[in-house]
RNA sequence: GUCCUAGUAGCUCAGUGGAUAGAGCGACCGCCUCCUAAGCGGUAGGUCGGAGGUUCAACUCCUCUCUGGGACACCA
């Protein structure tokens, strides 16, 4: 008696721990809350059959979806209940059936107990909250009131965009979109890398070569201008170097030490140390040269869709960080060696020293880093900070971030490097030097027209509208979807003659399902019997609708999913995963049908639910939606 | 030398420890009387780099090893 009173008790604790899982998971994604009561249930069998404790059971997918929705694999039980798990599997399916369980059909297979789920019961409320929710749908909260500062771009201001800089703007971009839909505030920011001996390259190329041209007498876009001068010094240096070498072989080895003496090189590094200085004309020449390119970078970001929220700039951030190395010195964080420079030994994360200030007290790269982490934290006090950044630097930021704790800062344990791979050539890396670097502006540009054809050639001009932006807008989208749907830490191959098509699993190809969902609406939208007819979920019993509606409900979950990993690939592939099987699913299935009024219309509230999925995945993913294309 | 990463179809990439490893491209074969053929269907193509180990179960975890990429600046 007392045994089982205890039992109650122990029951209705679980029940009601049970109803706070499914409440939850209403929340989040209404097909989990369906799968997490069977996973209880399950549970509850398998404890009441065998004796045992568990708490947790694993659930996975079946292989193929007519087995079901959900499946158990009972090996596990095999050994304490001693019995084969095929038995485990039949009698568990038993038990449940002789009480009360949640909807759905049970089969057994093997050791697998699988579920098909009444998918029917959520149908509605499913599409309930997707037509409140709308372009909210998705959203979830689990990032709520936390701020979240995502550093990423920060390009030098002596040359353009390359398609490097688009995979970093692309993720970072998408990244902060993400994050935001899961509830946390974001501020994106840029770090615009002006000073250093590399800016000082163009402009002194530009001093000696240009004649005083500017990008508005040739027409140039300014960052591909000033561009030019960086691969001009290049050349020149290159030049002045080979006419050393020449007459040194010829044995005028002094003449040769002249020319080297008064290098590009040597003259540039002369430069910066006039730029710091606050030398007026080098000052003068490096804002006017800066704002060219600045200008033209901007112009890039806005076409690749990309917008920060606040900039800073190295050439204010570089005197940060002195500073802190310094009370560091004095709090005996760091020491200072033989030479005067200060370091720090990095031994205990498995590294080496580290400079961090020069013997003359000039800062290097990390101590500028140092002081603009503490600097943001004082500007905006972020919970996070992610630095979208290439993964060579990985070093650099596991520095980074124990410097920033051994200085005492508690929010270092918050700094987060988002490391991704590098963008390749079949033939290996790109080479500014070889020529062989693609160029973010010409790459978005020669899609564009590769897209106008295509537009041109399926006669759909009248039908798209503004030829020339819808271009742009699948040019982008093929851009964006083919640079977020590899895992960022993976380095990719970038083929730019093969690598980028409009068919297949691209972005084109989801906007083209966009366009084609659009169009069965507006079909749709001419039957007006449809509008008020009643929406039986009964009849969308296909295999491809099941899937679909199951893809529509879990979308919520992998914007979570997403968000928890900083990983917009999640996304792309769900988004094609949805975009296939609508594909599929509509070329054999009338949707908006006159003749058949109820089909129709259940069809249709299913279709409106993709859409709406569809716009919402493409946001994040800064793929364009197009109305026709 | 040390550390980090990756290795899956000809190519580019997916693949929460679970059933027969998946897409796209490329190749070959079909499909426009129907809401856009940037589409749909099919065929061919795999010792998941290799060897051990853990496990009822390994592409997935661990160790070793081979190969590729990256890092190990008082450059940024």
């Amino acid at each position: 008696m007392q045994y089982e009173l205890k039992h109650e008790v122990y029951v209705n604790l679980k029940s009601i721990w049970l109803f706070y899982i499914v409440f939850w998971y209403l929340e989040i994604n209404m097909l989990d809350s369906l799968k997490n009561s069977w996973k209880a249930t399950v549970i509850k069998a398998v404890n009441k059959l065998y004796g045992l404790n568990e708490t947790d059971i694993n659930m996975t997918n079946p292989p193929k979806s007519e087995m079901g929705d959900i499946a158990f694999p009972l090996f596990p039980f095999s050994k304490s209940a001693r019995k084969a798990p095929q038995i485990i599997a039949s009698e568990v399916m038993n038990e449940i059936l002789s009480s009360e369980h949640p909807e759905g059909e049970m089969n057994t297979a093997g050791a697998y107990l699988n579920v098909a789920l009444n998918i029917h019961s959520i149908y509605l409320p499913l599409l309930e909250k997707v037509r409140t929710e709308g372009f909210l749908y998705g959203r979830g909260e689990s990032l709520k009131g936390k701020k979240i500062m995502l550093e990423f771009s920060c390009p030098n201001t002596n040359k353009p965009l390359h398609l490097g800089h688009m995979r970093n703007d692309s993720l970072g971009e998408a990244v902060s979109r993400i994050l935001k839909a899961n509830g946390a505030e974001v501020m994106k920011v840029n770090l615009i890398n002006n000073r250093g001996v590399h800016i000082c390259k163009s402009m002194l190329a530009y001093k000696v070569f240009s004649n005083g041209e500017t990008p508005s007498s040739t027409g140039e876009k300014g960052d591909h201008f000033v561009g030019r001068y960086y691969v001009k010094f290049a050349s020149w240096q290159k030049e002045m170097e080979e006419k050393a070498e020449k007459l040194r072989n010829e044995g005028h080895s002094q003449e040769a030490d002249e020319i080297m003496k008064n290098s590009p090189e040597v003259q540039a590094q002369a430069m910066l140390r006039a730029w710091e200085e606050g030398d007026e004309e080098t000052i003068k020449l490096w804002k006017l040269m800066n704002e060219w390119t600045l200008d033209g970078l901007y112009e890039s970001y806005e076409n690749m869709g990309i917008s920060f929220d606040r900039y800073y700039y190295e050439s204010e951030t570089y005197k940060y960080g002195k500073a802190e190395i310094l009370k560091g010195l004095e709090d005996g964080v760091f020491f200072r060696a033989e030479d005067g420079s200060v370091q720090i030994d990095l031994k205990e994360i498995g590294l080496d020293k580290k400079v961090l200030l020069r013997k003359d007290g000039t800062t290097i790269y990390i101590t500028q880093d140092v002081g603009t982490a503490i600097r943001r934290h004082e500007d905006w006090p972020f919970d996070r900070l992610i630095y979208v950044v290439a993964s060579e630097q990985q070093y650099h930021f596991k520095a980074l971030f124990y410097i920033l704790k051994k200085l005492g800062y508690s929010w270092a344990d918050e700094l987060y490097h988002l490391s991704y791979g590098m963008v390749n050539l079949p033939e290996g890396k790109m080479k500014s030097r070889e020529g062989t670097v693609v160029d973010a502006d010409d790459l978005l540009e020669s899609l564009s027209a590769l897209a106008k054809e295509e537009i041109i050639s399926k006669d759909r001009e009248s039908a798209v509208g503004d030829v020339d932006s819808v271009a742009r807008k699948i040019a982008l989208a093929a851009l964006n979807y083919y640079l977020l749907q590899v895992s960022p830490t993976k380095d990719m191959i970038f083929d730019p003659k093969k690598s980028i098509s409009f068919n297949g699993n691209t972005g084109p190809y989801l906007e083209y399902m966009g366009a084609r969902i659009s169009s069965i609406l507006r079909k749709a939208e001419t039957i007006s019997a449809l509008k008020d007819a009643e929406i039986k979920p009964d009849l969308l019993a296909s295999d491809d609708e099941k899937s679909l509606i199951k893809l529509v409900s879990q979308y919520p979950s992998v914007v979570k999913e997403a968000g928890d990993e900083y990983d917009p690939s999640v996304i792309a592939a769900y988004i094609y995963e949805v975009a296939k099987t609508f594909s599929h699913y509509y070329h054999d299935n009338q949707v908006a049908d006159a003749s058949n009024i109820p089909l129709s219309a259940a069809r249709l509230s299913l279709v409106e639910m993709i859409l709406t999925v569809m716009k919402n995945a493409f946001e994040l993913l800064g793929i364009p939606f197009l109305e026709s294309m």
